[in-house]
DNA sequence: AGCACGCCGACT
DNA sequence: GTCGGCGTGCTC
């Protein structure tokens, strides 16, 4: 009797048997709904065999083959195949994380013809009489389709409300919709704005002439212009007719980097795939690129899972950034599953980065990597920002910010300049304490402290969501006197507003950048010259071009200096490259200055002189004598629950197993977590690390069965490889 | 993960 | 006498 074996969304690591009836083929990929418990679920063929080794009366027969959409191609499930081995998740729930929600529903996939917008004649001769400017969304919607038409998930990137406001302006007789005539087979067209540069040229002369596969680290200063590179070699594998896959870090830069992509190669179909689409927008997505009729794919980490029958060229841009690791759930990385997927398809890959992490710096080094430098900045004019600190240590502070920064924000004031003072701390400040007896302002629910935010007078907790009202008293001892401690970006903000009345200050994080479209509005603000002085956390560091902004003023990065998390100075210097690259364009030269209690700290000197080499070399010579990453590979089992005599017992006993294995891995203590409470669940983590993936991966085979053994009741483990955050 | 079954406390 | 607590076990 053929059987099927279908991969299902549960947590358990096997597949599970269906009868298939003569009348019912069903190929391996495809869709099935099948009675589950007394369910009935969408499931994924994976296998197909003549018989099972269940007993035949245990075996139910598939419902249903779902033939609305093409089967999930072998290569792809052999794709999830090794995620689910290599980090040890179920696979049925890696498969199912993977696919589109609608392709998890058992509803059929309608693709709805998708509409494009235009502006009618009657909208383009608008004045703004008709349209005024305080009709916010409208008037970007108008300015938009002056361009020409727009798809409609392009108008609902402009603004979550946009699809309304546009369903007012077609009320109108503002605009009109229409379908989109299939696309036409047109020529692959370039618009080839810039000739490389010859450092440029080398680059995608070494990826072009790769067979095969291959790993390219793309070493390029902020500037160099790394994006040139993946336009020229985008465009040779378009000519061939074959598909590209580009995966960003998690930033609100995708609609841009789309809308570069779109007017570089104005007639090749491109797929964005991001957070914030809806499911009928990503399943489209999906199968426009299944039907390599989508031939650029640009999306964040899980696009990595994409079917790309004609897939030619992998991009990961941004490869140092902690966001291509998925933090919970299947816990891979969309970095290193795409190096996987490269070599299995046998094609090249390219990880771009100003600042890589030192894996692939190190594997770069070690020649399993391809190195290709850009050490110029692209436009000869634009030189490097100058770096200085301003040693914190012996001057008084107001509010976090020294004279000289003062000083030099004035200076920009006078000559028009913009301004940005980057503070990795959003609120007011970080903790409030009680000048009598030092009480501070805990949280209830987590280890951390309650982030004072006087915007709205409240304590919030940055990791469970708590917040209470500002107390008057201190709840120990009911002492007035309660003095915020540390500086957040709302503390600078009204530091700097007080001290310079008259400047624009304008605020980012992602308090204030909270609303859909905010951030968008806030850009437009800061390009326009509305603004001064920002103050703002990571979000401003990234690929923005701030053409006016030439200080960049850094306030306390020194926490990360001497930081338990052994990457903590690794991400800093990268954070700190990647924001001073916002200072000084063109014409105009930037210059940074850093408030540091440690001006001689070896980042600092490198961050002086540009020199990531210098500083990369100094880690890598630290990671090597303290036996960490890249040198050795790790897991990290992590567990949390109510009782903390629970979770210290689970880990002690899977420490047990462990050592019992005797295999050649190096097993650590059972040690609390960085936040040793959250949300009221007691959280631990037990630490193995190996000197090879191949010796870990064996050792992780014989423990894993292991650990589902334990008794693990009221409690939540998980296995984390090649864990990033602890 | 769901969702059953299953055996012990406070209620109409 | 039942409703319901969540402990244990199964799902092809």
């Amino acid at each position: 009797m053929p059987v099927v074996r279908v991969a299902l969304d549960v947590p358990l690591s096997t597949l599970f048997d269906y009868l298939l009836s003569v009348d019912l083929p069903a190929e391996i990929g495809q869709r099935v709904l099948v009675p589950f418990g007394r369910k009935h679920v969408v499931g994924i063929v994976i296998e197909l065999a003549e018989s099972s080794e269940l007993a035949v009366e245990r075996i139910k027969p598939v419902e249903q083959v779902l033939d609305d959409v093409p089967p999930l191609p072998a290569e792809l499930l052999t794709l999830l195949r090794f995620c689910s081995d290599y980090y040890h998740h179920p696979l049925g729930m890696t498969v199912m994380a993977a696919l589109p929600a609608r392709l998890r529903a058992q509803e059929p996939v309608t693709i709805k013809q998708e509409l494009s917008y235009a502006l009618t004649d009657a909208g383009r001769a608008l004045d703004l009489v008709q349209l005024p400017k305080r009709r916010v969304i409208q008037h970007r919607i108008w300015q938009a389709l002056q361009n020409g038409a727009m798809s409609g998930s392009q108008i609902r990137a402009l603004s979550a409300s946009a699809p309304a406001n546009l369903k007012l302006m077609m009320e109108q007789g503002w605009a009109e919709s229409s379908t989109i005539p299939a696309a036409p087979s047109a020529p692959h067209t370039f618009n080839e704005v810039h000739t490389p540069t010859a450092a440029q040229q080398q680059a995608i002369d070494a990826v072009a002439q790769a067979q095969g596969y291959r790993c390219f680290l793309l070493h390029g200063i902020t500037g160099s212009g790394k994006t040139e590179v993946y336009v020229q070699l985008m465009h040779q594998v378009l000519q061939r007719g074959e598909q590209v896959l580009l995966l960003v870090p998690e930033i609100n830069l995708t609609p841009q980097l789309e809308n570069y992509f779109r007017n570089r190669f104005p007639d090749a179909e491109l797929a964005s795939l991001h957070s914030g689409l809806s499911d009928g927008e990503r399943v489209t997505k999906w199968l426009r690129a299944q039907s390599d009729q989508a031939r650029i794919v640009l999306g964040t980490r899980l696009a990595v899972f994409t079917p790309l029958p004609k897939l030619g060229l992998i991009l990961v841009d941004e490869e140092h950034d902690s966001s291509f690791k998925q933090q919970d759930g299947l816990r891979y990385s969309a970095r290193d599953v795409a190096i996987f997927r490269a070599n299995q398809r046998g094609v090249p890959i390219v990880l771009g980065s100003a600042t890589p992490s030192l894996e692939s710096y190190y594997n770069a080094r070690s020649g399993r990597y391809q190195l290709l430098k850009l050490e110029q900045r692209a436009s000869a004019q634009a030189q490097l920002p100058q770096v200085r600190c301003l040693n914190t240590s012996n001057i008084p502070l107001q509010e976090g910010i020294s004279p000289a920064m003062l000083t030099a924000l004035g200076e920009r004031l006078l000559r028009k300049e913009q301004s940005l003072i980057f503070i990795n701390r959003r609120g007011y400040a970080p903790v409030l304490m009680c000048t009598a007896c030092g009480w501070l302002s805990n949280c209830s629910n987590c280890a951390g402290k309650l982030v004072l935010h006087l915007k709205d007078r409240r304590l919030r907790c940055h990791h469970c969501g708590h917040q209470e009202r500002v107390p008057h008293a201190c709840p120990g001892c009911g002492n007035t006197d309660l003095q915020p401690v540390g500086i957040g970006t709302q503390r600078v903000e009204e530091a700097l507003q007080a001290h310079f009345p008259e400047a624009r200050i304008l605020r980012v994080d992602r308090d204030s950048t909270r609303n859909k479209g905010s951030w968008l509005a806030m850009r437009k603000q800061i390009q326009d010259d509305d603004v001064d002085i920002l103050v703002g956390t990571q979000i401003l560091a990234k690929g923005h071009d701030f053409p006016n902004l030439t200080l960049v003023g850094v306030l306390n990065p020194d926490g990360a200096l001497y930081s338990a998390d052994f990457r903590a100075s690794e991400k800093l210097f990268a954070q700190l490259a990647q924001v001073a690259g916002r200072a000084g364009r063109a014409d105009k030269p930037g210059e940074v200055l850093v408030q540091t209690a440690f001006p001689d700290h070896p980042l600092f000197r490198a961050l002086r002189a540009h020199d990531y080499d210098a500083w990369a070399q100094i880690l890598l010579t630290e990671r090597e004598q303290a036996g960490f990453p890249p040198f050795v590979f790790q897991v990290l089992l992590r567990a949390e629950g109510k009782q903390e005599g629970e979770v210290y017992a689970f880990l002690k006993r899977a420490r047990e197993a462990a050592m019992a294995l005797s295999m050649p891995v190096e097993i650590y203590g059972v040690v609390a977590a960085t936040m040793a409470k959250r949300a009221n669940h007691i959280r631990a983590q037990l630490l193995v690390q190996s000197d090879t993936r191949k010796a870990l991966q064996q050792f992780l085979r014989a423990w894993h069965p292991l650990l589902d053994e334990l008794p693990s009741q009221k409690l939540r483990w998980s296995l984390d490889i090649d864990p990033l955050e602890f």
